[in-house]
DNA sequence: TTGTACGCGTTATCAA
DNA sequence: TTGATAACGCGTACAA
């Protein structure tokens, strides 16, 4: 009555064999004789047999399933590199462990230790700020890891990313040649997120070379989502010394500041110039087209599981890979109106 | 030299008690004086021990985690179904493990057995439609699984999911209640998903009701992105009988429509009416704001969860949940110029 | 090429 | 409240 789940001595038993060979057959075929593996695997399939995962972690010492934690799913550009993550790791028959920490770090610090005890050969980590305690545990537990979405030169650790800083300093400088001065920010919360930090840094650091004052740069943190961007633009827009540009830290946040643009009667790029950063799909739906940053997300994802395969392999493997970012022209950015 | 990680055994010794105590302090701490239990964890804590996951699983027959396999983690609406599928799971300490199938039904099969035999404690699938024996193997090991984004009474299974047919009817009814009779439909592919069937079966049973042929409908299957929209949108256009209406099987595909409308100079809705499903933010960064359907992801994963967790306890427990959609009366839907 | 037998780190049963 | 100890299912020396 029972739905005995089929275990490795059954089948054996089964097939006239011992444990053993059936172990053999699954994990190092060419070692057993052409006729018995035949048999075997006629009745694994008969009993349908699988292998136990417990039993075969506790016994093997590792699981070929890795782990990743992303802030958040919900945000394309992470779901997007997720997707590459698990396909490249799929083709080695790996698997995947997914949990998102909503931004934050002690979440995020409970979840790698979960990972960990979990099994996980290696883990993919989003941006480089973590406690240096979370780093020992994963480095005395020589558990590979690869750090993605920000570039950051290390001698030993692994990470494939993009410069947010240069990046962003090259939108900026573009704005300031076309003849901007009065900037605002609207930036994804810069808390933990070293990401959507070097990204303000970037902007700031073109307008100091132009020895634009910072001092007073208008800043807006804002939650990832359209109606946060929109309102934060719209406050923006009603204080007293009004930007002829806004550079937003992502595109969604964009997408809500042109939204918001148009519903207060403000043309764009005509009376305010608008940035993104991501260059995910909405960017060319919306009109106009986004001014953003392009972004390899998906490039991001292969490699960081190329990566991580490797250190698999060979444990001194490292590597700092820097992506290339490209502007996106859109239609968003031109010259302000009046030039003082 | 080798950084040994802490076993249950390490602990005891270190403590001066035995193994049973300290697995004690970890699951049953009631069972446990306060005292030892105190100078347990204090131990726990020093060594940094964390529990084997293997020997757990392989020990209690029981894993926390649980199983979720998506066609693809791109698509907006299952990445924002997930995060709150894994919040909840969160919740009650549980993880997430989770597989994309790339809408290859082998593939999901695959991934359900690797799933299974990691130890999933339960499952969420997307749709219906799958092999027999899938459900078989399922069924015999008693692994709780729930079926999401589609609905489908069922005396045993359980599903929370919305009806794909009906609400793609009511808004096909909306657009013949506003004169529209010469439709045309840009869906994702029909083959294994059967979201995408029922939404054109809803079109094609309001078009019949009004006793529209819908022998020669075009029905365009198009790859989830706003370039393929864009393309197909193109192509419908072209053809030699022009619709009034396209209704897209996502918001994506519309949105894809919606931009080759613009460059082909088309207005919308004056010259060619356009339909979404779903209502990601993306329908309401669009001009004109896209007519579409709102499906409560973020509800269907976390009810998911609470369905499978209740399942946790008693595996009796089912439930068929079929959530409301609404129609998002958008601007990219209105009169056909001429109605004949 | 195949089989024997031990160990992996927990949980859970049974006594104490 | 605590401690021995037997599973749990598999991998892998080692022996045959």
């Amino acid at each position: 009555m029972k739905p005995d789940i089929p275990t490795l001595e059954d089948v054996a038993k089964e097939a006239g064999v011992s444990t053993a060979t059936v172990s053999r057959c699954m994990n190092a075929p060419d070692q057993v004789s052409k006729n018995t593996r035949e048999k075997v695997m006629k009745i694994i399939k008969k009993l349908g047999y699988t292998p136990n995962f417990g039993a075969q972690a506790l016994a093997a010492k590792r699981t070929n399933t890795f782990g990743a934690i992303v802030p958040t799913m919900s945000n394309a550009i992470f779901a997007a590199g997720l997707q590459a993550f698990q396909e490249e790791l799929g083709k080695q028959g790996a698997t995947l462990l997914l949990a998102s920490s909503g931004y934050d770090l002690e979440v995020e610090e409970k979840q790698i230790r979960s990972l960990v005890s979990r099994g996980a050969d290696g883990l993919l980590l989003i941006g480089t700020q973590r406690s240096r305690e979370i780093y020992r545990l994963l480095e005395d537990r020589r558990i590979p890891f690869v750090i993605a979405w920000n570039y950051k030169k290390h001698p030993t650790r692994s990470c494939v990313g993009f410069d947010n800083v240069a990046a962003s300093y090259n939108l900026a400088k573009r704005a300031l040649d076309l003849g901007h001065t009065k900037f605002a920010i609207i930036s994804a919360p810069l808390e933990h997120n070293d990401r959507a930090e070097g990204r303000v840094i970037g902007i700031k650091k073109a307008l100091e070379e132009e020895s634009i004052d910072t001092g007073n740069l208008q800043i807006i943190e804002s939650n990832y989502s359209i109606e946060n961007g929109a309102e934060s633009f719209e406050a923006l827009m009603k204080s007293k010394s009004r930007p002829t540009i806004i550079m937003c830290g992502n595109d969604v946040l964009a997408a809500g500041a042109v939204k918001m643009a148009h519903k207060m009667g403000l043309s764009v790029p005509g009376d305010i110039s608008i940035t993104g950063f991501d260059d995910i799909e909405l960017a060319s739906v919306i009109e106009p087209s986004l001014a953003t940053v392009h972004v390899p997300h998906k490039t991001m994802g292969r490699v960081a599981a190329e990566i991580l395969l490797k250190k698999m392999e060979n444990p001194e493997y490292h590597s700092n890979l820097k992506l290339d970012t490209r502007i996106i022209q859109g239609q968003s950015l031109a010259m302000p109106a009046k030039v003082e």
